[in-house]
DNA sequence: CTGAAAGCGCTAACAA
DNA sequence: TTGTTAGCGCTTTCAG
């Protein structure tokens, strides 16, 4: 690969003077004579900065990590890809990493910025991962932003507006007419889940109703965990005519129980799940959601760690734009 | 960050006995007492190597490049995860890149190796793009894996053993007593396409039929292809009992499009598609599949481009084992 | 307008 | 066994 040096020499000039015409360098006052002789010279030698020479010298690598607990997540990926579109668009690069679940990822964010592989890093952490498991990199002023989770005394953190979405959801179920209807949401501790679960909680009160707890799980958001919570929540005495699912993966859970338990969907029970993926208009029936803008978390997680990087000021966003928007399908309808 | 000036002041030493310590080199030959003061005075200052010193100066990152045209596809994701399950395992890490459909990737590609921010790349092209694409790669001895496909001249690729997967979905539709089978295949010019049609037309030929021309097309693997596969194939006169589709997102599509043609799966039509995925086992009928190791695919690249990078020679893998199983659930049943 | 030179953090060849 | 030093490729200050 050619160097600064290999160019100067093609071009009979010294290495500064490619370095900054090359690199666009404001106070570059260059006769356009020698600019035009060092442009020539670099492209016909396919000259590419070298990354490391760069980075140690500018301590900077316009690289940002991406940790994530779990790559198969149809919503992740959503994520993962906005991300990716806006590190692109502002000429910088995703590096991947993963959190296991028993070590939180801290360790993993730590070495990424230790060593300076990253400038910045965007973590999602695991639904059994306290944000507190981070305090090590927020004390040291890490340049970390939070996904989906916030903590206390750190600020640097991009949510979806669970609230709104929780509402949306369980205000069709309202305007559908049911009035025993049940939640069915993530573990207790999560961010998330509290907030969905507060929305539930809005809509059903502003309706003048109040949910049965026992009509309420927190066992988590993944298939398995839906199906349970579905099985808790339909052999009381009353059951729910609907319910309100925190989460899309929960949901086909809920849909394969319910098949399995011989509960007809939406016949005798109706559905509507926060989140929406391309998996979600498959299922059958096709699910009614709630569609949450994944793909734009991940594009605003980027300009929140890049404004952190610039300004040296975090950022807490809350991505409201695109606004949740329901989905209707076909899992979810009129009671009768 | 303390750098290994750091540790030597602090552990009286000077750098270069920092390093051979915290590296561990071979011919390290450093007395016991000297190498616990160093990795004391390490540890206290929380010293980690920087990276860009690092590389700059063993012209190594070990960071290898993941580029795929498409994140949020549910096959590639099990890809990347697997890719990172061995990437880690191996003490590399994944620099994930993107290749738009219009410029092949081959630019990416040549920027990731070419600035040294990789010392190798993974790459899946994109359906409509040719390995021919990569040739002034392939020309300048770059480190490339393809992925999924293979290109003459040039050593370096992992694929599945799609014509055994095709076999495996096609003589399950004819124990099952089906004869007009059809085929719905990716686009004529890919290698996987191509494979998987071979092993259909290999199973059919055993068997002593022949498929219809009007029953096999090749119009690509995304759902909306499949749709259109569909409805071209279902159209003729005498339309055909049973489908291998050689991909599930197409198999999908063909799904969606059943239900609005009034085809009854699997009453009317059998459906055995190619690849697994968590999404196949939600869909109404749940999809009777053939599993790909679409996970240790990942694995296998990693290893393939390491294996490179260290041995200085490519390699041409073709993953076996696993070998691809028969998942039966509820699309295809016995002709009767 | 252009060039020389220092130095980012690290490794390794060489010297002591 | 340990230390000194050159140099990887780049940016940037300072001289000219």
């Amino acid at each position: 690969m050619a160097t600064l040096g290999d160019v100067a020499a093609k071009a009979g000039v010294s290495v500064s003077a490619v370095s900054r015409v090359l690199s666009d360098h404001p106070s570059a006052r260059v006769s356009s004579e020698t600019r035009a002789r060092i442009k020539l010279a670099a492209r016909e030698l396919d000259y590419r900065p070298n990354f490391a020479g760069r980075a140690l010298k500018s301590a900077r690598t316009n690289v940002i990590g991406l940790v994530m607990p779990d790559l198969t997540n149809a919503l992740f990926t959503d994520l993962i890809d906005g991300a990716e579109d806006e590190v692109r668009a502002q000429g910088y690069m995703l590096l991947l990493g993963r959190s296991d679940e028993q070590r939180a990822g801290g360790d993993v964010i730590g070495r990424l910025i230790g060593e300076g592989r990253v400038d910045g890093v965007m973590v999602q952490l695991g639904d059994a991962i306290r944000p507190t498991a981070l305090n090590n990199l927020f004390a040291a002023g890490s340049p970390v932003t939070m996904i989906n989770a916030r903590q206390d005394g750190h600020v640097g953190s991009v949510v979806l507006d669970d609230e709104a979405g929780a509402r949306l959801a369980t205000d069709h179920l309202l305007e559908l007419g049911h009035e025993r209807i049940g939640a069915i949401t993530g573990l207790p501790a999560t961010f998330t889940s509290q907030r969905r679960l507060k929305g539930f909680r809005t809509s059903m009160r502003a309706a003048g109703l109040r949910a049965d707890p026992a009509h309420i799980t927190k066992l988590g958001y993944l298939p398995h965990q839906g199906r349970a919570a579905l099985r808790r929540i339909m052999t009381g005495g009353r059951p729910p005519t609907a319910v309100m699912v925190a989460n899309v993966n929960a949901a086909i859970g809920v849909l394969a129980e319910a098949r399995a338990l011989g509960i007809r969907v939406p016949e005798d029970l109706s559905i509507v799940s926060v989140h929406d993926s391309w998996t979600a208009e498959n299922t059958w029936p096709p699910l009614t959601t709630v569609k949450m803008p994944f793909h734009e978390m991940g594009r605003t997680a980027v300009r929140a760690i890049i404004h952190r990087l610039q300004k040296g000021s975090g950022v807490d966003a809350v991505v409201t734009d695109p606004a949740p928007l329901l989905v209707v399908r076909e899992s979810a309808v009129r009671l009768r």
